[in-house]
DNA sequence: GATGAATGAGCTTTCATTCAT
DNA sequence: AATGAATGAAAGCTCATTCAT
């Protein structure tokens, strides 16, 4: 079942090329806007002058702002999904302390490098934190965090595996998420990540 | 009593008891919208409209628009921080798995309580999250927790007392406000503040 | 024939000590911020503010603000009108040359002292440069200047000496002003003096 | 071409042939309010209004309502400026006497016309006196002017010609301005520009 | 009389969106 | 298809004035 078909589903499936280069100008600039100055700053009229573009190019391909920022968010969604399941992927025949680890690091750097959207618009315009939120969980955590923790069941003492990984996740986003947002005092990566899987697997462990 | 003196600080102090009255309908009003409607739907026609007072009223008591918020959270960090404080120095004897498990639970509730300024403002507006985290963190948990800890310096293994305070500070928030926002799936608050619990007691004394 | 009969008359003829000084703090207030930061800065809650009396009692003595404004001008332009007639007097027997000098000299304090009102007032509100003007004209250069001119009248070349007085007076506070409101390039008061008399003696004598 | 760059300049250059149209309707609609009623009369939804057309239309072209009088201020000084250059550049060659009345006369008309604009805006908003004065005296009185005084150098008595020259010029303004702001008792143009050229003449040369 | 709280029309300006070319 | 001119609801805010105490 295809989530984004409604309210936010682009106006026209662009099918030429130069149709289509106008829709990635579109959602560069505006991720390039939001990162940069934020929500407030991206109206649809700077989108489309840094996308070199007019406004009325702009709304022939997205039927309003919102289908804009929406088509953002599945973009970085679906981009860093795919990373973390190849990712993930790899690791699956690694030991549970390092896969975790590992996983955590990846998150971080993924954070950093997706997050500003993900933490500016899910912030910032609550609207999209359904959005984010849901995509974010069941399409590249869950399955396959999932897969990977079976591989490690016998390892694990926590009864309820999903409702750990429920934990877990959001343990792990909310101290990754402050970490990157307070310009950390007495923290550094390798500190965070070393902190924060500890944590994990204690508590999936001891 | 120190800082936002100037931009934030209110226009005239209320004399009358009327006046107090219309203040008081002002930020009532205010807090309402933003909970029930977020910061965006906040304008300020509707904030007066709301709180049943004129917009010329509304604009004698507060210079702007930000300085309504401004209160509303420095009102909502001084009511929890102070609440919070009472609560930690009555569990000062306690032991560190039953203190842990309890602060855990009262943030639980505050946060569901007060939480919807600190979370709806604090990840909209930027400019909110440096005040209310400031406020926050150093005021009301960071001095008492820290002595809390210290009772029971021996049971914990970490090294960095300070870095493992901010890492479970987020750590614990971070998990709390997301089983707030997400109406959780398979969890309930006992569930909720007991595997939180674990965690941060394994992660202390493992 | 008292013109300030209708809109601009004050509400109320303060009887007692009290009222009085009311009514000369509003005016002072007025007065001062109108030179100090200009007629927009002018509001009627700061005149009531710096006056150290409530917008209520204000709005007791003059039913608007024009009214004021209007008591401002007037004001000025009596105490101004009174010092120039007796100034003129004074000077009834001197002869047309120092006298033509010295009046203007007079004129270059006068509007230096009171000009801020009337030339902010009557640039900045088109409605009061009548008032200003017609007083200005009527109560306190017209009569007593004529009168000095006609006890010249044999050395004064000009057939019509009104005509001649309307020319002149606009000359004169026409270069005057100019000088007061442009920091004079490469000129000084005594120059300036010395060159408007010479341009007004010339013109009537030569 | 250097000033005004940044606050006052135009938002965007029409490029096509109705936008140009739009502009010039602002620009008129604003010129024929603030004439007939003043500054303060000339909001910007009074503008657009009058313009017949919306208000977001007039901030696509001006950046702010100041811009709008800025831009007014400047067309007229440039329009008055050129005309009166050509005109003084005709009369080169005529005697001292002729050339006085026919510029003071000049002058007249150019005051009358364009008048309303810097007599107006210059008095009723002190921030374009800079703007209106400096233009006005620089760019199309002070050269010219100098240039047909310097011609007829031998008549003229006064010995520092440019401080003449500042005086004459307000002398001069400040009565044309003064007889087209009252409406003058007993004096008609010709007699007007006949007294002011006298005056003048015996000014500068006995 | 005096106070100051309350009012609200109206101001400048923004920006998502539509429409003529 | 593309352009960009045009739209107008709605925002934040001011200030002369009224009214309850």
């Amino acid at each position: 079942m295809k989530a984004n078909q409604n309210q936010f589903s682009p106006r026209k499936v662009p099918q030429q090329e130069r149709a289509l280069f106008t829709v990635e100008s579109i959602l560069t600039a505006a991720r390039t806007i939001i990162q940069q100055k934020g929500y407030e700053a991206a109206t649809t009229n700077h989108i489309a002058d840094v996308a070199g573009v007019s406004i009325g190019s702009l709304y022939q391909y997205f039927p309003s702002k919102e289908a804009i920022v929406a088509a953002l968010v599945e973009d970085a969604v679906l981009r860093a999904g795919e990373r973390t399941r190849k990712f993930l992927i790899e690791r699956m025949n690694v030991s549970l302390e390092t896969g975790v680890r590992e996983i955590i690091q990846h998150l971080l750097e993924i954070r950093r490098e997706y997050g500003l959207i993900f933490r500016r618009l899910a912030r910032e315009v609550p609207r999209f934190r359904n959005i984010s939120g849901q995509l974010t969980t069941e399409k590249y955590l869950y399955n396959t965090v999932h897969t990977f923790y079976l591989q490690h069941r016998e390892e694990i003492l926590v009864e309820d595996l999903e409702m750990a990984m429920f934990v877990i996740e959001h343990l792990v986003v909310g101290a990754i998420d402050a970490y990157l947002d307070n310009d950390a005092p007495r923290l550094d990566d390798e500190e965070l990540v070393q902190q924060v899987s500890n944590a994990v697997i204690k508590y999936l462990t001891k």
